[in-house]
DNA sequence: GCCTTTTGTGTAACCGGTTACTTAATGACC
DNA sequence: GGTCATTAAGTAACCGGTTACACAAAAGGC
């Protein structure tokens, strides 16, 4: 009857030109019928309460009637109401989410990652924003403004932009953890220790009586694959000094580790080992050696970095990162500076463990 | 000066003891210095003209003057402005995001299908929502509504929910694409051809010469599990009505794989075929095989669903499902629901390709 | 019984954008 | 020169929640 009414008046007003007032009516007449998604206030109406008491029982605060709380609660499951996370986003200035945005990863590294921060976020009880950014400086920028409003805070992996462009890209004010990105005193930064991992592996390939090592390195843009190359040279430097460090320029994709290796086959280079900046290329590897009937680990060693779930089945030995963790400390590290406890941020490495199986193991 | 005569004001006011004018103008204070992000009132100040004049600029229409246009541009660069996501949402009831629902996804599965809509919802320039539900109804219900007001539509795979359960958990009104879901008159449906691709792979492992098949289940509340064993027994009683269908379940875990060929070896059992629900059980009973000594496929052949990567790596012969594809289909599914235009709900079925490995291939 | 707390509820001003409608200014045309 | 169309910019009312403050009623203290 009601809207009848209001109908009625829509029709007078649009026949007279008023066409803002019947907009606005309109409006009215939407939030009236059932034709919409109910809001608060159709909630209050219906509880023949005020808005106020609604929100106050949707936000469990203690100061409620337990009466009204139930005529509350009914009047919220007749409508199938369900608060509008917006509204509330914009007036307590509070997303409850975070956003996560990274590169669109080689293997099976995107989904450990995700997989643990997601955990991770799920544990707090926020949801997870996730953007992929492929390497564009603008769409960086835009893809982490978009999360403006959305989330709370910010985790980033930028393996492939510099500190500077970083900076500009990361809004003002937004808490923010890094993985893997270059260092910047702004924010909390969980890198892995590159270093130090291919210094464990390379005395283990020596120890395993390899004389001549070929590293497969990532693109020289990649921190991480930048750090591996250079951390090989270091650790070749420091362990066998009177050895060559042959170090050879891929992408970490497992297609790019068979062409290399395959490219050496053909220039009829000799080796006895292959250690590539992660496990994909070294999978790649494999691939290219098995092709020519060349026995792994008999007549070449193989070695990769990163322990994604494949090299424990393929027997590949490798130095084990334990990903999804590294996407939980970020949460969990986000989580405190969220909480206002803000120690100084700081580079933390996680270190690489060895782990040896079958395609390094002695002959 | 501005600042200075509102704290002013704010001081005496707060002597007075009108502690709502106070905290009314030491927000207006706060918007004017620099101390929170900058809002659109902030630029259009800066800009001296209106936050209609900035908005429009914002939203790239056409009807603005291009000297206007400049001087928006640099009162936001200046300001380091980025819109607020929430309060756009709230006021056009877009959110430019798509939320996925799904559970926390054993193996590779997870990783894949993620990646698989998150390039699909990229290309569209919208943003990810991920939340993961664990088989628990409220949770679920909790989740989707979560979404409400920051994202435009939904895809959901519950696989574990019954038809009712996933009525009432759905919001009502939001536009929803299902994957490997119970049907459902409402929403469109995309399912994997379990019982076709079980026929498939019973028929290879006949034609094989196999006679003893023990299919490992999934747990039979999942329904792509429960489709799969059904579609086994239903394939053996089509292909071969003389020999046994042997069912043990398992619960798509890699372990449980193994455990039940363990206890098959230890009971003294005798088959020349595993046919697993899922790769990763497959894995788990070729580790059992490969512990005992018994030879894949020369002595058992082993078969699996899904085709994950590490099926290619490891010789699994499997049945693809391509994953990331079903999750990019959803994705296109709901943009055209999102589009105005929607087609009639629907079940579709994507076929699964068989594709054979070493690990059934002939002795 | 009167005054002070306490408790529960309502009113209305926010949050930061968008946009319908209005108005001012400029150009076009007779 | 006056009238009408066009263009550019401004005003203010929304979107759907939250919450400070006001206020009424009930409870407690003397």
């Amino acid at each position: 009857m009601c809207n009848r009414l209001l109908n009625d008046l829509i029709d007078i007003w649009q026949l007279l030109g008023h066409s803002h007032n019947v907009a606005w009516l309109m409006g009215k007449a939407r939030t009236h019928n059932g034709s919409s998604t109910p809001t608060i206030r159709d909630v209050a109406r219906a509880a023949e309460l005020s808005v106020a008491s609604v929100s106050r029982v949707l936000n469990r605060h203690d100061n409620v009637h337990p009466e009204t709380r139930d005529k509350v609660h009914r009047a919220m499951r007749d409508l199938g109401y369900v608060p509008n996370a917006a509204a509330r986003s914009l007036s307590t200035a509070k997303a409850n989410a975070i956003g996560v945005v990274l590169p669109d990863l080689y293997g099976e590294y995107f989904g450990e990652l995700v997989r643990g921060i997601d955990r991770a976020v799920g544990k707090h009880g926020k949801l997870l924003l996730l953007s992929t950014i492929h390497a564009d400086l603008a769409l960086a920028a835009s893809a982490m403004g978009a999360m403006r409003g959305r989330t709370d805070g910010l985790i980033v992996m930028a393996p492939e932009l510099s500190r500077a462009d970083l900076d500009t890209v990361i809004p003002a004010g937004m808490p923010t953890v890094l993985i893997n990105s270059p260092e910047d005193a702004a924010h909390f930064n969980l890198r892995v220790d590159n270093r130090a991992g291919m210094m464990l592996m390379v005395r283990h390939l020596l120890a395993r009586g390899c004389r001549s090592i070929i590293h497969l390195g990532g693109r020289p843009e990649n921190l991480d694959a930048a750090e591996r190359t250079e951390g090989f040279r270091m650790a070749m430097a420091d362990l066998a000094p009177d050895l060559a460090a042959d170090v050879l320029q891929g992408d970490f994709s497992e297609e790019s580790g068979e062409r290399l290796v395959q490219q050496l086959l053909s220039k009829g280079s000799r080796f006895d080992a292959i250690f590539a900046a992660n496990d994909m290329m070294a999978l790649g590897a494999i691939q290219a050696l098995k092709t020519v009937g060349i026995s792994v680990p008999d007549e070449v060693a193989v070695a990769g970095f990163d322990d994604i779930p494949l090299a424990r089945h393929l027997g590949l030995t490798t130095l084990a990162v334990n990903i999804a963790a590294t996407g939980a400390m970020a949460v969990e590290r986000l989580m405190i500076e969220l909480a206002g406890e803000a120690p100084a941020p700081q580079l933390v490495r996680t270190s690489a463990r060895l782990v040896v199986r079958e395609s390094t193991s002695r002959r």
